[in-house]
DNA sequence: CAGTGGTCTAGACCACACT
DNA sequence: GTGTGGTCTAGACCACTGC
């Protein structure tokens, strides 16, 4: 007798996973097309409507994106219509773009060895090497936001303050482009908090202020973590926008 | 010539639209089971497939749950697995259940009418007749959430703060038993904020402690909103939970 | 025009729940 | 066993894009 292990598992899940073994793979870069839909049931051997199904649900997980008549492309950070896809601040009235662009400032960037949360959150060891930025965020000419951010130091090699800076579009862009890295889901844990000295004088308000702290851990491929990030949001002009369903 | 509108809207976007007709006039009520998807497709002359890719929608939108082998359900905040489908907020350690169940304090209720911040996020006039309910929940034994609830007054006539104690389970579960009422989606706006008197003591925190504040709309069928709701986390020991993808 | 994704159908068969 | 949703196939046709 064996031990129960029903383990069925649908034809399309079985398709969803080669085809996510080719995005990790790099075989389709992010922005690129992948094959047609009937080039791939050829190739898998499978029926289109089975390669329909798995593309669907990859596309509904954000990893790729249809375009009618085009394609089927690799989901990217660049060039994507909403500009800040992780970002969910929005302003009391308008919307981020209307605010006119947003100026980046990079504070401090440094190597440093991770500590014992950092490394949990990154799924690395106490001590191991990494890149720390911190930058602010202004809207409108007010500093909104001050981030820490945690980066694994062996993927990111080569990252920069200098990058950093001269680089105009999302983080995440850049870290497509320059290091093979795609964010592909996030989690954040959000605590109302009040700002220490040197958080008062890089976001210029008075202590008191009370504060949104925005914890985030990005995930890529295979949920492996690959950022921690800490964000401060000031919350006079702008809120935190969430949609529940 | 006309004006260009295309206006092509596939079979299976009509069906869905007539599924939704029968959802919002009560046919089907929250917890109960549609006809089969062989049933609706000869009620509505389409292929079996076509019923399927609209139930398909309706589910990802949580307004139906399909249980293989038994049939597709409505959805219902009762008895659902998720006790708490609209709430984001998580203990530290753990999950709401373990701490045990949560204490409801009814502080308040009463009618009154609009004024016209709450009668535009509710989509009534100024003065129309309201409901207000202020509560609190406990977890833990510690005072974690305090909450202002507004209601257009017709919709809840009979809804009162005995009602609400007597009540346990779910605030929604029995809005759908009790007035027909179900909640499908709601949007929240997160700040940080500082509590004032009556808060502190409801709370009992110190005044100068930083507090979430979640003003959230609930919507019923059709984008009707029938729900405003200001609520104030204390974060210490919890933090908004949210996923991004 | 050819090529892509999108819709619709019809039928066969599988997995699951209840009786 | 019967009925439900779930998977898979094959083929026809539609809508959109770009050459």
């Amino acid at each position: 007798m064996q031990a129960a292990t029903p383990a069925f598992s649908p034809l399309y899940q079985q398709i969803k996973g080669l085809i996510l073994q080719s995005l990790q793979s790099g075989e389709w870069k992010p922005g690129e097309s992948i094959p047609s839909e009937i080039e791939l049931a050829g190739r898998y051997r499978v029926s289109q409507g089975t390669v329909r199904k798995a593309i669907d649900e990859l596309a509904s997980d954000n990893l790729l994106v249809r375009r009618q008549g085009k394609g089927t492309f690799v989901a990217t950070h660049a060039e994507q219509h909403v500009q800040y896809r992780f970002l969910k601040l929005a302003p009391d009235t308008g919307n981020l773009d209307s605010e006119g662009p947003s100026q980046r400032e990079i504070v401090d960037c440094k190597r440093l060895r991770a500590t014992a949360d950092i490394a949990r959150a990154l799924a690395l060891r106490s001590g191991d090497p990494v890149l720390q930025v911190r930058r602010v965020l202004s809207f409108a000419g007010a500093p909104t936001i001050l981030e820490d951010i945690w980066l694994p130091g062996n993927p990111f090699k080569g990252l920069t303050a200098e990058r950093l800076s001269a680089y105009h579009g999302p983080m995440y862009a850049l870290f497509e482009t320059e290091f093979g890295v795609r964010m592909v889901r996030a989690e954040e844990k959000i605590r109302a908090v009040l700002p220490d000295a040197t958080q008062q004088k890089l976001l210029q308000v008075a202590s008191g202020t009370p504060l949104l702290s925005v914890e985030r851990v990005a995930y890529t491929y295979n949920d492996t973590p690959m950022e921690l990030r800490r964000g401060l949001y000031r919350t006079e002009k702008h809120h935190y926008h969430n949609a529940l369903s």
